[in-house]
DNA sequence: CGGATTATCGAACCGAGTTCGATACTAGAA
DNA sequence: TTCTAGTATCGAACTCGGTTCGATAATCCG
């Protein structure tokens, strides 16, 4: 289906009439595009051009944009994942753990466009599937069973997604149009909720002091802790329940 | 710049020569068209195709594809919420804190659709955050600071943001296609896994069987539980760190 | 009756993904 | 050298879908 892929880069040596590419200039290229203004700024056109080319040389190197924004986002993850294996390795587990889920949200706050993509390739082997064995090759020191490490994994990159979530809905074009709104458009959020009735939204108004002054990445760092102590105290139960199904 | 909406629906007492909608017509048909084949299948011309009206007219109701889209959530969230208000609201708050978040996540399981956008609406007064109140709520009988408060409920829809996220991008189409490939689909992943080099790949190679037979709510559910767990730990300590930032 | 407002409608515009056939370049075979 | 098959490049053109806009109808109100 897809074309054989094979680097044309490897002889340039005679200058071709024609501009010759690669799929590591292609993906670079995309993650131009998607660093400068988002995911929605990646068209095939704006690639060619950007590249030089037409937009049938991109077909050679993808089969379509989907198939793109994949590899682009491994291609980043490269990145990420020599981050995260540059460690001691030999601190506390959920310490490790830990680290390594900020490093991933440092990565999607740099390039929201990461969004919650990056656990899209864990079918195939890619960088993917290496950054989900690397956090959970860290719990194989914990006392828990297969089941529970499974889950524990796909909790602790549950939070990361659901950051990633909270902030690819930012305004890509607030920051770009006005720049004295960034302030004000959070604050907006609360100024709306302080409008409401306390009576029938307690809660709200119980927080919206704490909501004002609110910072993604302390709020990324809460909701991992609540995540994180509830593994250590999991693994501190010494297998409890969760591992079979012993009910009905 | 938005015309100013009102309903037409009062006063239909007598039929007009053309076709007459109301907004509640819209997201009605709105939703089945999302409910029938996901969000992609939610296009302006389809959904005035089934009103059996013109483009134009939809644009009279919604000044867009994205205003539509999240009005249409908003418009299911309300079933939710009444599903969620009808409860005693007397037992643990933890436990009443799961319960609610089960029921979105259930609700999320009917329609993938929702995907994560069920959190894009508070800013404004609508279901989004009543939601968001009711979940709330639970908290304020706990021991706990304003700021703790807001992170905790933030991690809970954390999880089921993130388990949404994981729905959403499963097979649309092959459901729809083979209805054999439905186990074998996921199976194809553990079989990948288990032909990995096991010295690579230790950890996958220790859960390839947890999640080989896996259940996304028994993942959602875990996930959760981790979190409450973690929550339960903090209310107990009465009022540890976190709230004000006390480190450099 | 006559504007003003409320609604309805679809042709047309536009951007973007994808397809396809034409073409060039290269390496080997004859 | 010439032929040929495979490798790459290229952009015109097709399709689909969101959005705009002006025409038009229905209704309300003075």
């Amino acid at each position: 289906m897809t074309p054989p892929r094979q680097r044309p880069a490897d002889r340039p040596s005679r200058e071709r009439r024609r501009a010759s590419h690669s799929i590591e200039a292609v993906l670079g290229a995309a993650v131009e595009l998607l660093d400068e203004a988002g995911e929605p700024a990646l068209t095939i056109r704006g690639l060619a051009s950007r590249l030089g080319t037409g937009v049938g040389s991109v077909y050679w190197y993808v089969s379509g944009r989907d198939d793109l924004l994949d590899r682009a986002v491994d291609h980043v993850l490269a990145g990420v994942l020599a981050e995260i294996e540059r460690h001691p390795g030999t601190g506390d587990p959920v310490d490790e753990l830990r680290r390594m889920a900020v490093t991933l949200f440092d990565a999607v706050v740099d390039r929201p466009w990461l969004g919650s993509r990056f656990m899209r390739g864990i079918d195939a082997e890619g960088n993917s599937l290496r950054l989900y064995e690397e956090l959970g090759r860290q719990l194989l020191r914990l006392d828990l069973t297969p089941l529970q490490r499974f889950h524990a994994v796909t909790a602790v990159l549950g939070v990361v997604v659901s950051a990633a979530a909270d902030l690819g809905q930012e305004p890509p074009q607030a920051v770009v149009d006005g720049l004295v709104e960034r302030e004000e458009y959070l604050g907006r959020y609360a100024t709306n909720w302080r409008a409401l009735d306390p009576g029938e939204y307690p809660f709200l108004h119980d927080v919206v002091d704490a909501f004002d002054g609110h910072d993604d990445k302390q709020q990324f760092l809460a909701a991992l802790d609540l995540t994180l102590s509830g593994l250590h105290l999991q693994a501190d139960r010494g297998r409890g329940p969760d591992a079979p199904a012993e009910g009905p």
